[in-house]
Order: C-alpha cells, then sequence, then structure tokens
DNA sequence: AAATTACGGATTATCGATTTTATTCTGCCT
DNA sequence: AGGCAGAATAAAATCGATAATCCGTAATTT
C-alpha cells in the first residue's frame, strides 16, 4: 500500500495522480490542497505514525510535491491539532497519549451529543433521509465483510463517519458541525488500530448503532443522545484497550521521537 | 515588544512600523509564527476588514515579512476559519454575516457555558483564584475607562478575555477549552464594532459579569451558566444592532470584494 | 576521566525567479 | 449596439537556491 509515486518532480507536474484511495473529495484544485488531504488522510489512517518526525524533504520525496506545497499543508494540519511544530525544529504528527483520548472522548460526548439532540430537535425533513441512506449503506458494508483487508476497512471506516455525519447533519450549528469533524477525525485516529485487531466488528457495535438510529428517528433526543454517548464511550475504551492495553501509557509526548535513523 | 528580529534579511527591511498593538505574546521565534500572529490581530481587530480580500504582494509589503511566511500564515488562518481561500484564487478575510454571528453565539452557548459548568464542578483550588484575579483586573480598567481612545479600548478587550478564559480555565478538557478560546475569537471580531460606538459601558455589562462571578464562587453551577448563557446572548445582541442595525444583512458573503482599485 | 567546546552534517527557514492561472480590456464579428 | 474571442495584465502557485539554525560527534582542556 501506499504506493510512493515519487513523481520526477522536475518539469512534468502532471496533476498528482492520486496515490492513495480514492475518498470523496473533489478534485483538490490547487497541490497544496492536494497535499493537504492526502498527508490528512495518511496521518488519521496511521501511515504516517503518532509522533513521527515529517521532514520536508522526506515528504517531497515520498508523495512527489513541492516543498512549499507540503509546507503550507503542514501549516494548515497544525491548526487542525494533527500535526505539532516548534520553531526551528520542524513538524512531527501529534503525538497518541491516553490523555488525549480521554480528552476527545469527554469532548465528543459534549459536542457531537449536543449536535444529535439539535438534529433531532431542529432538523429538517430531508436531514431523516441522510440519516436513513447512511444507516442503510453502513448496514451493508458491515453485512458484506467477511474478510480484513485493508480495502474493506477503509470502506467500513468511510461509511461509519458517513453514518456519524448524517445523524448530526441536522443540526443547524454550523460550528458544531465543525467541531464534530474535528474530533471525529481526531479520534478516527486511535479507532483505527481498534477495527485492525477486530477484523468482523462483534461487541454488538451494529446493536448499538440501531439503538441510536430507533431512537432517533423516534424523535426521542434523550435516548437518542444516551445511546450515542454510550456508543462514543465503548468505542473510546475499546481503542483504549487496544492501544495502551491495561496499564500505562505507550507514547510520551516530550521530545518528538524520531523514526528514521 | 514582539520588535521583529527580521535581522536584516537583504538590506532594506523597511521595519513597517506595526499597524498592531502590542500583545501579550511572547517572541514569535520563527517569521511565519509572527505573521500568523500579527495577521490574525488584524483580522480580529477589524484592522483588515471583512470579506477584504489578502493579496499576498500587498501583505508582503505593508508587513515586511516574506512571500512565503505570508502564505503559510494564511494556511493557518483557513484551518482557524478566519481566512478563506480558493484554489486560484487567492485569500480574503472571512465574511461577516449576520447569520454567522447566530451561529457563533449559538456555539458559544454550548460550548463556553459547558466547559463554566465543568469548571465549577472540577475545577482546582487555584482556578479560583484565576477567576479571582482576572475579575480584579477587569473592573479596575472599567472603572478607570473615562474616555474611549484605541489603547483603552484594547486594554478593556484583552481584560475581557482574560475574565472570560479564567472563567472556564478550570475546565479539564483542552478541546473544551480550545473551541472556546476559538468562537471567543471569532465573536470578537463581531464585538470590536459594539465597543467602538459605546465608549464607556452602560448597559449594566459589569452587572452581568458580577452576577457571573458571584454565581461561579459560590459554585452554583445552575445560574452561573444561566448568567454567562444571557451575557452571551446579550452581547450578540448588541453587536447585531452596531452592525446590522435593524434591517438587512451587511455584506453579502459572495464573491470577494475587493477594496483596493 | 569527565565535562566543555569546537566542528561537520543535516534540516529548516527564507528569499528571488519562473510558470501557471485568472481577470480585464480591446477589437472584431454578428 | 451587443456579444464573443483573444491578447494583455495581474495575481497566485510553484520551483530552485541561499542563509541560518540545530544536532551529533569528536577533540581538547581541566
Amino acid at each position: 500500500m501506499v504506493a510512493l509515486k515519487a513523481a520526477a518532480p522536475k518539469m512534468a507536474a502532471p496533476k498528482i495522480a492520486a496515490l492513495t484511495h480514492p475518498v470523496e473529495r473533489e478534485e483538490p484544485g490547487s497541490q497544496i490542497e492536494g497535499a493537504y488531504w492526502r498527508l490528512r488522510e495518511d496521518i488519521i489512517a496511521g501511515v504516517l505514525a503518532a509522533s513521527e518526525k515529517l521532514r520536508i524533504e522526506f515528504l517531497r520525496q515520498t508523495y512527489g510535491f513541492g516543498a512549499s506545497a507540503v509546507r503550507e499543508a503542514l501549516s494548515r494540519l497544525v491548526s487542525d491539532g494533527l500535526v505539532e511544530c516548534e520553531a526551528q525544529r520542524g513538524y512531527w504528527v501529534s503525538p497518541i497519549t491516553r490523555a488525549e483520548l480521554a480528552d476527545l472522548t469527554a469532548a465528543r460526548k459534549v459536542i457531537e451529543v449536543e449536535a444529535l439532540r439539535q438534529s433531532i430537535e431542529l432538523g429538517p425533513l430531508e436531514w431523516e433521509g441522510r440519516v436513513v441512506a447512511a444507516t442503510h449503506s453502513l448496514e451493508r458494508v458491515e453485512t458484506s465483510m467477511t474478510e480484513a483487508t485493508p480495502d474493506v476497512i477503509m470502506g467500513w471506516e468511510r461509511a461509519n463517519r458517513q453514518f456519524h455525519m448524517a445523524l448530526i447533519s441536522g443540526c443547524p450549528s454550523r460550528w458544531l458541525i465543525r467541531f464534530t469533524e474535528l474530533l471525529y477525525d481526531q479520534s478516527q485516529r486511535y479507532r483505527h488500530r481498534t477495527v485492525l485487531r477486530r477484523p468482523i466488528p462483534r461487541r454488538g457495535l451494529s446493536a448499538e448503532h440501531s439503538e441510536i438510529v430507533a431512537a432517533t428517528l423516534a424523535r426521542d433526543a434523550g435516548r437518542a443522545c444516551a445511546a450515542l454517548a454510550q456508543h462514543i464511550d465503548n468505542t473510546a475504551r475499546a481503542a483504549a484497550a487496544a492501544i495502551f492495553g491495561g496499564g500505562e501509557a505507550a507514547h510520551k509526548p516530550g521530545r518528538a521521537s524520531r523514526r528514521k535513523g
């Protein structure tokens, strides 16, 4: 995976053939946009590991973007919280810690749940349609999951994101939706490892989804919010167990821990 | 302060007298950091007006930063939501609209209020100290406000921000604090015009602050949160009246409206 | 022998120039 | 007269090169 194009960066700057999976994103327009989304995806998916140093030259050669594009993309990712940087010492992927996961989970239980509540209470009619559609897609993907190839897993992850976003897409507040997306993507960095270890989703995850959907479509805000909060908690617990095991933290946030010699 | 290290890049580097006020920020380290904070401040303070086109060359000459630094700073501001950009058409300050103000207000009433609740319920001891200190500073500034020079207004704005941030600084969630800051700064763009028109703060604003502080220090979460929500609402209402008047919206978000011929 | 300082390699930050893209203006055609 | 095509202009995006900084290592001194 990660085909590493290494595009002859001399004269041909040909539209940058996508190395990664086809995303629902439309054509990137500028190279910077492309670099931004590519790096973002690879950080969330763990291709660029937590705490990994992000050398400009390495990224330039690996992805075939120009140095400027890489730098600007990294700048945006800093504001997104996926990348950190220090004055003259460059960039690195934000570390993964148990405390950060706990914080993400707590914040999601405030913001995503509130967004769901507003969706239920204020969402327009077509919102219900989106929920039904996304639920259907997710179910289709889940029932057809027999093996755990990267493609299948990625498909499920995308369907799961679609599902969560559809749930809150009736919320009238753009900011709440934006924060929900941000927190979801941050959490995705943690969840990804869980999915890798637990190929076929047992643990009654589908059941949790069903409960959320049922309560939502019944416009029972209290029940739906409680179910969503529970779901977020369970997911985070599973991720914590998969990543940090029972005991201590795995990554220290201290200095950037190099990965390459 | 800030002092623009600059180090005579080529020959002239005309030092560009700062358009802005001195901030509490420490030395910027890199030029990009400096550009980022300077632009951020000037956007929030309205020096760079809403919907204004941000030409790289113009910013470069005006502030004396390099083109790359400007571009990277703008990239970060895009992720912050203070600047928007489109593929090959450059950058512009995010527009100001009545709908956006309403959304910001609603989001603040969810997030900032929740952060206050968590502060009251979970905040450590020294948090109360910070609240008392910030309240004292704000009172000092308010009682000594007789004229409305830009410096005085800026001092008040800073004290007000300190006050709001101190209130929620006991919240254990870094993400909620971060979102609160983001929304506060976004709202500041709207509030700024209110303050300009209403030099000496009447409208019982101090009274609102007092009520919030009293309830907070009494650890009465319900009362404090209600007071804060009311305060956010009143502030937004005043800003809406000052900017949009009674009727229609002032700025259309449509195409970037040029300012320079 | 330990600590400190000086050097070399590597990486980042910055600047200038080039290429690509969009916008505006003008002339021609309908 | 109005609309369209095409050139001219302006701006943004990208690239290549230079200067400043940091990290690791080795030599030197106490």
